[in-house]
DNA sequence: TATTTGAACAATTGAGTTATTTGTTCAAAT
DNA sequence: ATTTGAACAAATAACTCAATTGTTCAAATA
């Protein structure tokens, strides 16, 4: 299955309807009519219906990781990367309504188990953002000198317990509040003074 | 339904039953033989299996809760009573084999959404915990003036998620050492100096 | 050759039925 | 005030059958 713009095409037409309909209501006809082609044609591209539904998830979380990982690299400083990760990466969701109604309908998306996870791969990567902020301040002499490792897991799993508890248990407003606090706390203990 | 010491026996039975068998597969002749009665006789101390059900779980976790409670009024010192606090809570389910069970069979005990936590004003009691000792942190000034409300929230959101990682998901052991880094970080991002 | 299609096939699902189990009630007994 | 056995009602499990839908493939098309 070569990622060619047919199959780009295909992906981004199996995303909008499985959103629409979640993965049970969707019928191969519904993603082929969006496609535009009959369903017999969209196997000479996927594998199955649940090899489509995971290529289409899997599509659009890398684009959010590598969107938030060019926001990045546009900052210096490890405190402007971490205060730029920490909000762009929470904040692009509510800008993707089509991702946010498959997670809503499919919680299993984002877990708090590694095991489960389903797109580990992806979230390697995420990490590597976060890992590689703490190293730079750390070795900057900006950030006191945390278990890299440990605190990177710990960070992430508080950023997915929010995504959680934002856009798929959908709290109030006050999410946020907690978020900008959580964050800010976690930044002070990071940093080893205040300017 | 007043608590009698017949009630407590009963809930005991089921805990345990229910530890075993699960909601699902465990019927009230189950629980009758456990508790040493008929069927029938349960009835007249409980309103139904739900009931029955929910009333066992919540009252475990109110023990929990007390047992936290009193190991925390045994220090003075606000940053004593945060690390106790922490630890104990998070410790105390390993000593408890049936709760963790039914946790294991029935995940939605611990969520991150508010309004689908059946225990809702238990676990108002146990943020009251963390809210007492930001309180006292804050007025006694080694802890920064964070905002009280949304810390509480937040750092309850973070214990939670640790129970669900560490209990129900059965991550690695490897979930111990991100506690401790991380609640060692928080710590740190609220005292206002290291001693 | 690379794509696309319609028709056929196989697997899954949903509705409907029945028998059995199990949650719940209650009058009678202790 | 408690406890029980018998009866009833509700939920469940096992099964059938028809319809839907995922998947394959030989033939058509570009």
């Amino acid at each position: 299955m070569p990622t060619t713009d047919k199959t780009r095409e295909i992906l981004a037409a199996a995303l909008k309807v499985f959103a629409r309909y979640g993965f049970k209501k969707t019928t191969m006809e519904d993603v082929a009519a969006e496609a535009g082609m009959t369903k017999s044609n969209i196997y000479f591209y996927v594998a199955g219906k649940r090899e489509l539904y995971e290529h289409a998830i899997r599509n659009a979380l890398i684009q959010w990781r590598d969107s938030v990982a060019e926001a990045i690299s546009e900052k210096e400083d490890a405190v402007e990367k971490f205060r730029v990760m920490a909000s762009m990466s929470f904040e692009y969701l509510s800008h993707q309504q089509d991702l946010r109604s498959i997670l809503i309908m499919d919680p299993g998306i984002f877990t708090l188990s590694h095991a489960e996870d389903r797109f580990y791969e992806i979230n390697q990567g995420a990490m590597l953002l976060i890992k590689d902020i703490l190293l730079q301040g750390i070795s900057e002499g900006r950030f006191y000198e945390v278990d890299v490792e440990h605190t990177t897991e710990f960070l992430f799993s508080i950023y997915i317990m929010f995504l959680i508890k934002t856009y798929v248990k959908s709290e109030g407003s006050s999410t946020f509040r907690m978020y900008e606090e959580g964050t800010a706390l976690i930044l002070r203990g990071l940093c080893r003074k205040d300017t």
